[in-house]
DNA sequence: TATGAATGAGTATTCATTCAT
DNA sequence: GATGAATGAATACTCATTCAT
């Protein structure tokens, strides 16, 4: 009857979990909004936390892969192959803006789910963003600098407009899923990465790009 | 026979909000963790809701009272003023570690309190932001940049650490309550002041400092 | 593809009523012990209480057969006939545990399906025990005495050790399985019969058998 | 508002435990026979199998002090004594059919609250009688016999009329809540003790009563 | 102030069963 | 014959809140 009982499920429960948290969300109000019943969800994700890593995972492997594509282009240089990660991210989180705000926020809770999450995918991310600066060290494209606070300020620039959508709405007057938005706030990160990374370089001398 | 059941309920709730989130905890979670007859949250807060506003009310009439002390010295120049105020919000910040997570957490959600307190401090400190930008780009302190971004990334700046604790913990192995990082990542925060907000300003034509 | 799924169905679910009982034995619980789809289980016995009284009558069966062959021979002596009945009752018994002790428990539960089997079996049996005792009277073979009196001890005997299969592992240290246990407690059945059954009985004047 | 919900939750419990098994019984049955709100029987038991728990304690607290309080009187002679337990519990179970019932029944399955019950109590009871059989022996009161096979005959009889109602009744016509039962049913056990317990002894040479 | 008892609405989950394939 | 998907009703249990004491 229900052509797609399983993508209605995760639509409506992304929806949700997005607006009202996944603790603030009940397995009913997700099955009413996608039309269908309760237990399909238990059918289909065996019970509320497995829906929840579900999500996680949806979101985590395209997310991971984004980043794996980009950085087989490291031998262009580390500039440009972060500037490239980090405009199909930011494009990827556009597109994905719910997804996006709901993962993030339920990220910081801490749960078994959350840490499994965590030690799969943002430890790989890791790895290649150390990669990356470290690359830009060698070759003199960025400024010297400790690797984990430099994660902290480009993650906090990727994820902050999609952590706080409501603040930048009711605040700011800012709507992070529109197409305006992206190239913006891309060129403003851009431009961290100009500055801040990259400022005060001492004599390029021969900057060994391949 | 409790000397302090109020603040005891308080600092169970914002421990237990930090951890399992607000919708996740309950009121007989809290009652037991603060040693305190479930009914005894109800008589000091009214409701559930009531404690959490309790909550981000304490939060907010503290952060919104650093700025304002700080704004006081904006004659002494504007990049100054900014840096005192970002100093002061990481130290408040760090100093008030578990609530300052929740609350921002909480922030993301879709709901009546939010949005009144969205409007009542969060507003004011745009305002306060807006005026120390304004002032920098008259008095040629910063390269002039639309405001609403500015703010993104000032903010990003200021919450992410706080806000992802778990991911500050778990993969980069960096524990933003050391008096170590507040003192390391406040200068990363100058730094982007320094290179990014300022960088490339055109010939300071006496630049017009008391 | 399964070669005899109805075996296998009632086997598991033997096995699962005996240990959990028959409300908290779930027709999901014996599918997946069963390694059949539940659907099957419909298909086979219609629906849950199908399969009880499945597995009454598959017990009650045999039950009545080993009384009624036994009772062939009556003409033998009342209290030949009543040993051998116990004889082969308490084999019977021994070699299905699993199942009489699930029998005789859910038979103690008020259903429909119970009233129905104690109508067609158990009265069956009465009529036979009933006859074998007036006989016994007759024959001077055993003591006068109140038949449905006699029939509750004999059932009392016949029935303990299979319906507290539990407590004589546990407290008595005795398996009701090993075939020496059913050599050793049927001579004390028979020890009740020749003392209890028949014990002061008058002058045996020539005891009339055919 | 209710006076003693605590009670008339029990005694629903009972009742409905003893016609449909413990599984079989649903909180909410209790709760509306009860005339007591669902949550109710949560705040007093904790939970269903508190409540399980609740009625086995009642039950054999009671059964045990009734064999503790005949025990005494022990050197009165083995027999005498055992004939005085056996017409205490007789008594005390047709006082309590229901809650007999369903406990004796319940016992048989194989859970944690079970065991436990078995290891408190019914080792306790084995105790006593494993001590009156070996004072029957030892001052020739009863004939030497396996103590284990005489706890399971002695049980039997004991327990059979209070697990079976539904079979006393239904087939046997016989109803053990009368008071004409017990009466006559005690007699049979009696005679058991004098015919099958005691009979055949050696001569007896002065039956050393102290 | 403080609390033990109680409540009604809510939770996630499991149930036996059905049905199109 | 056999099965994966789906369902409505029921499950035990937890929730925030109220109220008499």
């Amino acid at each position: 009857m229900k052509p797609n009982a399983k993508d209605a499920i995760v639509k409506a429960a992304i929806s949700l979990f997005n607006s009202n948290g996944y603790s603030g969300t009940s397995i009913r109000d997700i099955a009413s909004l996608a039309k269908v019943n309760t237990a399909a969800i238990a059918y289909h994700f065996h019970n509320k936390p497995g829906l929840l890593e579900y999500c996680f995972m949806h979101f985590f492997e395209q997310y991971i892969s984004k980043i794996e594509e980009a950085f087989a282009s490291i031998d262009r240089g580390a500039k440009e192959c972060l500037k490239r990660i980090v405009a199909d991210l930011i494009h990827y989180q556009s597109e994905n803006i719910h997804l996006t705000s709901f993962v993030y926020r339920e990220m910081s809770m801490d749960s078994q789910i959350v840490r499994e999450i965590m030690s799969t995918y943002l430890l790989k991310e890791k790895y290649y963003f150390q990669n990356i600066f470290e690359r830009g060290f060698e070759w003199n494209e960025f400024r010297p600098h400790s690797i984990p606070y430099l994660i902290i300020q480009l993650k906090s620039l990727l994820m902050m407009p999609y952590m706080n959508t409501q603040y930048m709405r009711e605040v700011l007057y800012i709507f992070p899923n529109e197409p305006f938005f992206e190239q913006k706030y891309l060129k403003d990160i851009n431009l961290w990465i100009d500055k801040t990374l990259c400022s005060d370089l001492p004599i390029k001398k021969g900057a060994a790009l391949k």
